[in-house]
DNA sequence: TACCAGGTAAAAA
DNA sequence: TTTTTACATGGT
């Protein structure tokens, strides 16, 4: 027997809720995907779990999401609220991408970027903790691996919801993968090394040493990028996306990375290869929007946009 | 079959 | 101090 409860949200405009959720779409529908126009994925609101499904309807200008969310448990006024907050949180539903294209708009290759892929907001990790455990994931192997991987570890360490005879997965907290062993951790395709980062990670914060909630609302990038680079397997790559995608801090860009680099390259130096310093003086004239810019050349790449 | 892919720490030079 | 190397694994 589960509850259910259906309501509409409005989202700032514009939103192109089929581009942001792009990233999603190949995703295991037991963890988390985007299929058929509807995003599906567990999250625990507050103690509660419940599977969250999001189905767009409307235009980039006019958007509206129609949300259904079920439980084992009653759903709430609070836990009905919390869900709101947090797919307002994930999907970036009350930001307002107009000052970002007004900032670009004396960068003609960014411009026009910008106009093809109007709506499109980078998804944000419902945690900054699991923003952390996917950057450590990601780091050097493609980015098919990692969600393979992550999706491993939702469902060996996630905790789980059975609705409908389907059992979900949500992502793993932090206290799970501490009382997990690095052989467990390892069993889902990761190398010692980055198993114990992980685990290490995860213990820092549920000893209380590490708190990356409370680093959402700190005004320093720096100073969060130079404790999280203090941590074993942390270096600035991943501090930076775990910046960038786990913290809503869409002025940092990753430019070590090789992805980054490379649709830098492809877009504004002829596909000459280039170094970080090279990316991070081009991301210049994208002001304080210079990761969200850095997704929408990756997504610019992967659509065969040419500008 | 190799080699690459959204790096990092440790070893070697 | 700077340059290699090991690491895991699915796709090409």
């Amino acid at each position: 027997m589960a509850f259910t409860e259906t309501f509409t949200l409005k989202p700032q405009a514009p939103l192109d809720f089929a581009l942001t959720c792009q990233v999603f779409s190949d995703g295991n529908p037991t963890v988390r995907n985007y299929l058929d126009g509807e995003f599906n994925q567990v999250l625990q609101i507050n103690d509660t779990l419940v599977l969250i499904k999001a189905h767009h309807s409307g235009t980039t200008k006019n958007p509206c999401l129609t949300i259904t969310l079920k439980s084992n448990l009653p759903l709430t006024t609070q836990t009905k609220q919390a869900a709101k907050d947090t797919l307002s949180y994930i999907f970036n539903l009350n930001f307002d991408l107009t000052p970002f294209y007004c900032e670009v708009q004396n960068d003609p290759i960014m411009h026009k970027i910008t106009q093809h892929l109007c709506g499109f907001k980078f998804p944000t990790t419902a945690t900054a903790f699991e923003g952390l455990v996917d950057a450590i994931v990601e780091q050097q192997i493609s980015i098919k691996v990692a969600r393979t991987i992550e999706e491993r570890l939702a469902k060996r360490f996630g905790r789980k919801l059975k609705i409908n005879n389907e059992t979900y997965s949500a992502f793993p907290c932090a206290q799970a993968l501490t009382d997990s062993s690095l052989s467990d951790i390892r069993e889902c395709g990761l190398s010692q090394r980055k198993a114990e980062y992980i685990h290490n990670a995860a213990e820092c914060i549920t000893e209380g040493r590490l708190d990356l909630e409370a680093m959402k609302t700190n005004p320093d990038p720096a100073g969060i990028i130079r404790v999280l680079d203090e941590l074993r397997g942390i270096g600035p790559w991943t501090a930076e996306l775990t910046l960038l995608r786990g913290m809503q801090r869409w002025d940092i860009l990753p430019a070590d990375d090789f992805g980054i680099r490379r649709v830098i390259s492809t877009y504004y130096y002829r596909g000459t290869p280039i170094k970080a310093a090279d990316a991070r003086e081009t991301a210049k004239i994208w002001g304080k929007w210079q990761g969200l810019a850095a997704f929408y050349l990756i997504l610019a790449e992967a659509k065969g946009i040419t500008v």
